[in-house]
DNA sequence: CTCGGAATAATTTGATCATATTCTACGCCG
DNA sequence: CGGCGTAGAATATGATCAAATTATTCCGAG
């Protein structure tokens, strides 16, 4: 039956070793996405050949679609570095931000399930836990799990591949903000959000969401004006 | 001095012969944004290299990209082919345009220059030839050219760079409807914007604007419709 | 004699290609 | 109808070529 055979497939489909590029991209998305690479570092195909023990065209393909998605800059000259936020260029951010995660969470919110609410409240407490341990790169994934696991119920491919691309563009610097101020006081709307969530109020849902925003883009503000 | 270092250096660039990847990812970006690879068509590597006489390493690089931008789907085996739309695509890229494509509007509308309009104009009045003749290449280049010219004015890359990715979701779509409808009455709210533009009547501008996305993504839900 | 600057040499890095390997899909045979 | 083998395309590697930045050296001026 067709329906055996889709077993066969998914199983094969999870047991299937993802290729090598797949795999180059996922890390070295991570790098910048984590601020393990920092605003203006050089990104060099060699240099991630031996620190990924890769291959060349994995690497190379891997660039090329993280420039594509603006979370690597292609300097003109044959150089590709992590891309330096100009304040024009987070207004843009914010702007685009605000409208899209507010729909994205508006659109959430009237699809989440009981059990959904419970996931983003474990996240939200492991990023808790992080916050008080001072562990700016568990804080930094916790956040963008929080993030995104509530987008994915928006059902939105294609605002969800947006806002993905957003937090890759301001990834670097939000990693410098935690240098910065440090794990303590750090946007966290999560807990009104999450109330709104459970009784359903979309409106407070989203105004929570724009609150964190704002907070977060304030932040990497600040951080723009004393290095400038 | 330096100034005469820096303008050798200048000249240098603009003879500087384009790398190859970087040629062949912008014939491809064209074939997918003027329909020239139509809703569903398999893209082969091999099969770009023949047709544009590129070697593979740049043909891998430009589809990879293309992939990031959206405008080729990855097919989970190894396939990749031209993605054709659905209709809550079509709404989220709607609801992504109007608020995207009417910023940039409101931003151009306040930077634009009288030479700039003149430059607006002279596209349009080649779009206005291109649907007397029937040239539906024509009409798809110019209306491109059209909306980009302005949008360029908007001085605002990211917003920029998010729209052409939309253009580039919908470009095959758009040259179905051509196919359908004919070139006769395609959207053009052009007229319209372009004296807004001239009266520095900005919400005016907006307007037309939105009226021109809303009417084109209408036409091609017609056809999805259609083609369901 | 020392210092600054420009031209050039050397090293590093990116771009491209030819080739081997692996995986998918299709067709054939049991 | 299902499993196996083959064909063909995509993936990945390493070598080779080209470009750019850096380092060095040489010359002239102070």
């Amino acid at each position: 039956m067709n329906v055996i055979s889709r077993t066969a497939d998914a199983q094969k489909d999870s047991t299937a070793n993802p290729p090598a590029h797949e795999v180059v991209y996922h890390q070295l998305r991570d790098l910048v996405l984590f601020g393990e690479l920092a605003p203006g570092d050089a990104v060099t195909i060699q240099g991630l050949v031996q620190r990924l023990g890769a291959g060349m065209t994995p690497v190379r393909e891997a660039i090329r679609r993280l420039i594509a998605e603006g979370a690597l800059r292609f300097q003109g000259n044959r150089r590709v570095s992590v891309p330096t936020l100009t304040f024009d260029e987070l207004s843009e951010i914010e702007f685009l931000r605000k409208t899209i995660e507010s729909q994205l969470t508006e659109r959430a919110a009237q699809r989440v399930t009981n059990a959904d609410i419970d996931d983003l409240s474990r996240i939200d407490t492991a990023l808790d836990a992080a916050i008080l341990n001072g562990d700016v790169r568990g804080y930094l994934t916790c956040n963008y799990q929080f993030h995104m696991t509530l987008y994915a119920r928006a059902d939105a491919p294609i605002l969800l591949g947006v806002a993905e691309q957003l937090w890759l563009r301001f990834g670097p610097s939000l990693r410098v903000v935690c240098g910065r101020f440090g794990t303590e006081n750090l946007p966290d709307q999560h807990k009104e959000l999450l109330t709104a969530l459970r009784s359903a109020d979309t409106d407070a849902a989203t105004r929570a969401m724009v609150k964190d925003v704002v907070q977060g883009t304030d932040q990497i503000a600040q951080v723009l004006r004393e290095t400038a």
